[in-house]
DNA sequence: ACAGAAAACTTTAAACTTGAAATTGTTTGG
DNA sequence: CCAAACAATTTCAAGTTTAAAGTTTTCTGT
């Protein structure tokens, strides 16, 4: 027989991957058609927008859990986009630095008050007691 | 200035989210390097093994929470590594029966044993009284 | 009966993602 | 100094994912 308390434990990360892809699912919808974007586009220019004075291709693929090439593809397309900007380093010539361009941050500031509003609405049946249990636990799931 | 609870909600989100996608990262990692498979393939196996009689391929991607497309492709593959069957209907001629093959099942019965010793470890840290707090907090967060 | 709506799947195009290999550049131990 | 180790990024091939469009089949109202 199998240890009950995994058992648990499995059931609860069933539940809570449904419970993130079912609100990603609907994030994604949100962004594509009200904002024609798309969720890896607004997550790479929301790590940008939180680290204004720019980022190397590997912080924000650390920052993001993806992987380096794939933060590659997402920020060329943005890049083309006119919306984020790579500059070299000058210390350092393997290192490049990803930042948003003005045009990009003018675009992300109407995103994300929406997209807070959308996240607000989304879980709008967890109170302020909820958040502090959960925010808890989620740190110490988070931890190693 | 923005209601400051759908802030944390936000915040509450992106920490979700990191911790979700530490956890898909780690498990896909696992399957990758134990048992040379991917977490998609083991999400449709896990699927086939919770309703042995079949599904039809709605029914399959609404579990999954994916595209129909997409559970079509994943399905292609396990079908052509013998791991699933897929059976016309009798009485609906556009349905289509998915199941797993004696191959898939004996396959899968060993690697689930395995995944949830895994997620097992993933989440050590959380107590019975985490749980029970965690599972109710999602549920509620599903329930629309 | 039959036209149109609805349903179940598949196909397609484009974007995303990964892990590995390749490129280029920096650091370090002898 | 210099070869080898290490580091940052891009490229690549294969697989995943989505939304939309297409196909076939069934259902529904008249």
């Amino acid at each position: 027989m199998s240890d009950p308390l995994s058992k648990r434990r499995l059931k609860m990360w069933i539940r809570l991957l449904g419970v993130t892809r079912a609100a990603e699912s609907h994030l994604r919808e949100f962004l594509r058609v009200q904002h024609d974007t798309t969720l890896p586009r607004f997550d790479v220019m929301a790590a940008l927008y939180r680290r204004r004075e720019g980022v190397t291709m590997s912080e924000l693929s650390r920052m993001l859990l993806v992987s380096n090439g794939n933060a590659t593809t997402v920020v060329d397309r943005l890049e083309n986009d006119g919306l984020v900007r790579r500059t070299p380093s000058e210390t350092d010539r393997r290192t490049v630095f990803v930042a948003l361009t003005p045009e990009g941050l003018r675009q992300f500031e109407g995103l994300a008050t929406q997209h807070e509003a959308e996240v607000g609405r989304l879980f709008a049946n967890l109170s302020e007691a909820d958040l502090d249990i959960l925010t808890d636990i989620l740190k110490r799931m988070g931890s190693k």
